[in-house]
DNA sequence: ATGACTGCAAACCTTTTGCATAGCG
DNA sequence: CGCTATGCAAAAGGTTTGCAGTCAT
């Protein structure tokens, strides 16, 4: 089942109409998915300007929201203050490497890290339905220039 | 060294001044700590307010701001849309557990979770400075009231 | 005295909402 | 047709900033 037949689902059971504004943002959506993944909602709103389908800002927002209810992409904070969306319907989990100076993001996945998390859920009576794992630092590459600069 | 030592030292070096707000905001969030723990800036206005130290707005984000800048406190968004505050200095590091329900907040540490997220980084050549780990799901309490719902 | 700090209100920025119009089913 | 979606602009909500006056050093 691809991502644009749960769309369709999600859109027909609950009443809902498929437009074509829905359909560019979310081909937008995939094809972030190749390059930067995870994407704000104003650079979706200049990619399809520049692609030659233009929406309007609030209908970005509001086809985001949609995407997250039907559990095709998530709503994510980095901390600089622009949520981030990332289409996750067919993909696995995995957690964030933040670059802090060049804002690279680098996906990972660790079993190992989320079978702790089930026991520490699981000893504070928790039911957990997702979590977050974020680290923040210096990719390689601006590890390197970092260092070069402390030299002498 | 206590907190009241580290601001002072921060301000002092930096040429600013030790004023009566600055030393109520870090009273009143070294008392948030006994307590919620992770504070908002409405709830520490809130709070001088009662407290009989009235401080305007303003004066909070800058103070809380300076205070992250001394590595004092630490930021965090949950997903609520509030930038939430805590004590950092001298606190251990920790991660957290969020009840989206009743938005209790449980913090754990687990050894073997910083382990491998080494691990992660050193497999990605990545110098990390922080992280954070968030699980999010219902509290023990929440879990009970949800199921009894769910009993036809 | 000097320069930093405060309070207030206005500005900011991202996201949401209201409303009239357009368009799917 | 009926009802949802869109676009625009205005509103909202949290945080920051500018400014004139106040205060620490």
């Amino acid at each position: 089942m691809k991502a644009e037949d749960l769309l369709q689902g999600h859109i027909v059971s609950h009443h809902l109409k498929i437009t074509k504004e829905r359909n560019a943002v979310l081909r937008a959506l995939i094809d972030a998915t190749e390059t930067e993944r995870h994407v704000t909602a104003e650079e979706l709103y200049q990619k399809m300007k520049k692609k030659g389908s233009p929406i309007g800002f609030a209908t970005v927002y509001r086809t985001l929201n949609l995407f997250c209810e039907c559990k095709l992409a998530e709503q994510r904070q980095f901390g600089d203050g622009h949520a981030r969306y990332e289409l996750t319907y067919n993909v696995g989990h995995h957690d964030h490497l933040i670059c802090t100076e060049c804002h690279k993001i680098i996906e990972f996945e660790n079993l190992l890290i989320e079978q702790q998390q089930d026991k520490v859920a699981k000893k504070h009576h928790f039911t957990v339905y997702s979590h977050k794992l974020e680290l923040y630092g210096l990719c390689s590459e601006c590890s390197k220039i970092q260092n070069k600069g402390k030299k002498r």
